[in-house]
Formats: C-alpha cells, structure tokens, sequence
DNA sequence: AATGAATGAGCCTTCATTCAT
DNA sequence: TATGAATGAAGGCTCATTCAT
C-alpha cells in the first residue's frame, strides 16, 4: 500500500504498477461490456482515468491489452476450480465441483467468460490465431479423462469426449445467463448429464 | 426447368438476380476466411466481379448482407437435418443421424457454421441481438426431449440438457476441424455420449 | 391528348413530350420540398413514373433540369405580373397590382420562388455563375423607374432603388410564410412602404 | 496580455487553441469562397496546414462547423453595428449609421454575410431549422420600430416593415457587390430610401 | 424512346497509434 | 512517467451518370 520505503526510482514504478491496474480493470470492464471491437484504447485510458498516452506505456496495442485480458480470466477461472478440486474422490464429485467453480466464476464476473471467448477468434484476422480457450480447456478434460482408471477411455475417443463436455458446459452457462436458469439446476443437470454419459455402457 | 415466361424486361431482372447471386457466394467465402469485421462490402463485390455500389444495390449495409449470410446457412443445415431425419426409430438412431447430418454440412461447407456463429453477437453492439443461432438450436432439442417417451424429462430440465448437448456438437466439431479429426470418429463418440447422457438413472 | 393522327413518328414524339412534362412536374415538386442538393435525378424520375435513365434523354444533367425549373419559375411569375400590368394607372396603382401579382403567385405556389432563389448560387460552385434571378427583377425595376416621369430618379440611383425594392418585396414574402402573415396585410404594407420610399422629398 | 498563468500542461491548450483558431478561419475562408457543399471538412483541415482528423478533434461534425461560422458572422456584424450606435439622434441618422456599419463589415469581410445566409437554410434538410438570420434581424428592426414615437407603427404592419427593410439593404449589398457600386451610393441611397418610407404619410 | 442495373469517384467520419511537451 | 493533440489510412456508404437491352 503507497510508496514502499527505500524506493530508489521515488516512486515511480510504484505508480507504474498502479496505472497498470488501473488500465487492467478498465479494460476488463470495457472489454465485457461493449466487446474488443467496440472499445478503443483511448475509452480504456479514460475509464481508467489516465491519459491516452499512457495505455501504450503499458501494452504494445490494443491487441496485447486485449489478450492480457483473456489471460486473466484464464488464470482466475483456473484458481476457481483448483481451489475446489477434490482429489481422490469420485469422478462425479469432481466433475459437480469443477461445474460448480465454473459456474461460481460466471456468476461473479459476469460476462468476463463469454467476453474472454467470444471475441478471441476475431482479433487477428490475418495472422494464425493461437489455439482458442475452450479448445484447451477441452485438451485438459481429455488428459484428466486419460488418467482415470475408470473405463472411459476404452469406450471414448478422450480428445473428443473433453471437448464435448467443455462445449456443453459453457453452451449451458451461456444459455443459462440468456435466460435466467438458476445456477442449482445448471451444475446439477449439467453435473448428472456428464456423469451419465461417461458411465461404462 | 425455370425459364422465365415471356421476359419483357431484356434480360435485366435476370441480370440483377445473376449479381446477387455471386454477391451472396463472394459475401459466404469473405466472411468465412477473414470474419464479419475484416470483410469490407468492397471486398465482397470485388469477389464478385462487381462495382462497390452494386453492393448497395442488394443489401442496405453490410450488416443485412451478414445476416442474409447467416439465415441461409441456418436454412441449409436445417434441410441436412431433416433429410436425414428418422421418424419412428429409436433415440439413438436419431441422435446419430442428426449428428451424421451436421457433421456432413460441416465437413462439405467448411468454416460456415463456424463464421456464422462465431460472429453473430459482435455486429449488433447497440441494439438489441437476436437469440444466438445455437440457443436456439438447443430449444429445439429441448422440445424433441419433452415429446420423448423416454425418462429424459423426468430426470432432466430439458431447456438445460438440449443446450448441453448443442455445445457439446459444435465443440467438438469446431475443435475437429482444428485437430483433423476423423468424421467418424467424431460423429460415433458424440452420439455415444450424448445417448448414454440422455439414459434414464 | 393521344397521338396526332398522320404523325410519321408513330407518336414517339408526343410520348416524348409526355415524359418530359412528367419529369418537370415531379422535379419541381422535389426541388421544392427538399431543395437541390436532397434531390437526386433517381428521385425525379420515379417520382414521375419513369425509369432513371430516361432523365437522361430529357436533360443533359441534374443541374440543366434544376435551371430549367427556375426558368420556369421566372416566366409563370413574368406573366402573373404582365397580366396584372397597369398601364397609365399612377406609380402607386402600378405597385401594388405588381406586389399583389408577385404574392398571389407565392400564394398559388409556395415554395417555388424560395427554391429557384435561394439554391442558384449554390448548383455550380466554381464555374461562374449567371446572373441571379432577384439581381435581374432589380434590374426591371430600375428601368422601369428610370422611364417614369416623376421624380424618382432625380432622387436616386435607380439601380440601387430597383434592388431595394425586390429585396424588401421578397424578404416580406419569405418571412410572411413562416410567420403566416395574412397575403392582404403584405401586399398593403409593401405598397405603402415603397410608394411612400419613392416620393419626392 | 492574456498570457496563460501557470500553465501545467506544456502549452497543449494552447496548441489546442491555435489549431481550433486556425480551423475557424480556413472554414470561414473556404465557405465564403466555395460555398458550404463544395467545402469538405478535409479541405478545412489542410488549408489549416493540419490533418483531417484535427478538424473532428474540435467540430463533432461539418455541419457544427458551418454554424459556429455563421455565428461567428452574426456577433461580429452585431458588434459592428453596436459600435456605431447613436442613441438619442434622430430616426434617419441612426438608420444610416446602421446600414453604413453593414455596407463596413460587408466591405471588410467580403463574401462573409452572403456565405453565412445563403446556405443556412440548406444545411439541414431533415431536421426543423432554425430561424434563418435575415428574418431576426427583420424582427430586431420591428421591435426597434415599435418603440419609437414616431407615427410608424400607426401606418404599419412594424413586423412586415422590418422584414422589407433587411430584404431592402441585403440585397443592394448582394447587387451592389455583383455590380461594384459605390459604397456611398448605397449607404445614401438606401437610407434615404428607408427614411422616406418611414415617414408618416 | 425507355429502362434500371451497374459503376466508382468521392463524401463524411472513426480510431489505433505517435510524439512533443 | 504521463499527457492529449495530432495524424491519416481506412471504413461504410451515396449518387450522378452510363449503357446494354
């Protein structure tokens, strides 16, 4: 909190660091509201209450800003379901606790997910895109389903399985915020749905 | 087959039709490879072989012409469905020619669905959007659920699992593509996960 | 009126005469209502009932129908005046019947003076341009005071007085529109006005 | 004088200030001579000697430009005629003193009124439009009429009067330009002019 | 003579980015 | 480090005019 005592450079990358959080929370904000294409760097600066300047003090373009962004939903939804990761208990413990975190993250950062994924294909339209979010996220499904001991990977393609449980799950949320859905009934059907298809037939 | 009776016109209605014609297959194959954003309406009619202004001369703006973009491959896909459809057979059968039907579209238009979905939220920033094409592809398995005979909707809010299973397709479709995933492969683990989901408990 | 009979043409040339009509009535229409600039040659011609193209087997180009409508303009009024024209009456006599003459018509068309004056410095921004119309009526006024027998031009640079007059005729008009001043109350107090500014001192 | 006290920010707002001076007077330079359709906001910019997004850093569009010209022509016309005031002397000087002050300003800004009046009435087509300039000022000269103890207002309509009275001196000014008149001449006839029709009958 | 599809120069405006202070 | 004025390529769209039928 406030300058730390001994700062050789008076402050300065204190300062530094806080107008980079600032610009952070801007774009975030900006970002989930109105879209990647929508908010200019000049509309970041200013929600941040800096000069427009200073956003390229701290990202090379918007693009960078935008990806920074992505990162950290990215890494808070990874903390979410690390922190209620139940290891040892039964598949389908640990998947309702890995919905549940996805759904607690959703309902607290509204639209950050949808923000995070909707647009990550667009930005670069010319460039090779890097692997989108949920493609990972789909690859993690699969290695976890891998290493399970239960029969699932002897009737299942594992790659394919973890990409359709990370596509209904997120079409799920999706929907669900479009149309009200409790949050209990969504990792509850979502959790059962899961379950089920990945018994042994 | 279709010749136009008695046409008083020279040719010209034939014409026009003609121009919008490959404005509509120039505005499908922009859209595709480089997004709603990074296709400009010049770009479309130049595909086309044609001026900048018959562009206009089509579609009011280029929102309109994406949209046209969009309704036509709902229209396409929904005839791959139903001419694959299967009355009277039991679910999973279903399920799997459905799925077949959508996998086939996808693999012999590919990038469509994709482009048709991906952006569909982005052009409307101000105004009110439409439902998102897959939200509404899950009611519609919704319905089909409640009719079911089956257990489904005992154990299931339906409106949820015909979301899931709609996110569960286009995942694994989308990252099909990107992975190079056999069509098999991914139209018989779909359909497996998706019929053992969908059990009754 | 139908063709003529023995016409060698086949009656093209009254059909051409026909359109032609057909485009003055609907240009004046729209220069009047929207004025030159909101007026597109496409809008003359639909609004006549004609194709776009056939404005251009009328008129070279929108600026030639533009003048066209303002030589129109001119001549109506020209014969509301001269038919009003008093010969031998006195000066004031004289004055009144013109300004009554130049009201009713305003009265009989609104909007046409207005929109063949106010566009035609406008039409032809850097080719020079004519002579403007009320510079022109200034002018007939002028030659008509200098052949008068009274006083006036001992008083006065006629020239001067002549524009005088028109001005203070046409603003009164102008104004009296928005302001929906009664055509009787105009005509009176214009009649004063100049017959009381042109006695002698 | 009017140095800027401790200025914080580098002279930017004076930077500011002399761009926005420098846009105003290219605006006023090519309106007067081109008229405001054939005056591009780009074309403002660059005889500015700045960029054309400069021009929208200080106008939201052309159209606000063009006003703050016209506004700009009223103050200093008014502030021409205010100087030369002479409350107190009889009705004639003071008309003369008003009608030499514009026949001055006219003269010092050539080009400036006629720009300012003759497009302000084409700028918005859509939108109801403001009171047109030469129908305030008509309006200033009745109520100045009305106030006087003179028999004007008994013989007269004052609001028609003062309306003839600018129709009057805006359109010798306009000839008088076209026709290179003599600025005395104008000034003394018109007044002349006026005073005569002022006079009780 | 009449048509209306086609054209493309040109218009107004935006916005990601730079740079002098 | 921070600022915000300045930039100009680029975008979406219009419209006077041409021309094949």
């Amino acid at each position: 909190m406030g300058a730390q005592p001994f700062e050789r450079d008076g402050g300065q990358s204190a300062r530094r660091s806080e107008s980079l959080a600032k610009l952070k929370r801007a774009a975030r904000k900006l970002f989930v509201e109105r879209g990647y294409h929508a908010t200019r760097p000049q509309d970041i600066a200013r929600e941040a209450g800096l000069g427009h300047g200073t956003f390229y003090l701290h990202y090379p373009d918007k693009r960078a800003c935008f990806l920074a962004f992505v990162e950290e939903a990215r890494a808070e939804l990874d903390a979410y379901v690390r922190m209620r990761h139940m290891p040892g208990a039964p598949l389908e413990e640990r998947i309702g606790a890995t919905i549940a975190a996805i759904c607690d993250y959703s309902e607290s950062n509204p639209g950050v997910l949808r923000a995070a994924m909707t647009d990550e294909s667009l930005i670069d339209a010319e460039g090779v895109q890097a692997t989108p979010l949920l493609v990972r996220w789909g690859r993690e499904w699969a290695e976890m389903l891998e290493t399970e001991e239960g029969a699932t990977c002897r009737d299942y393609d594992c790659e394919i399985v973890g990409q359709a449980i990370v596509g209904a799950i997120q079409q799920v949320i999706r929907a669900g915020v479009r149309g009200h859905v409790r949050r209990e009934a969504m990792v509850e059907n979502l959790t059962r749905f899961i379950t089920r298809a990945l018994r042994p037939g």
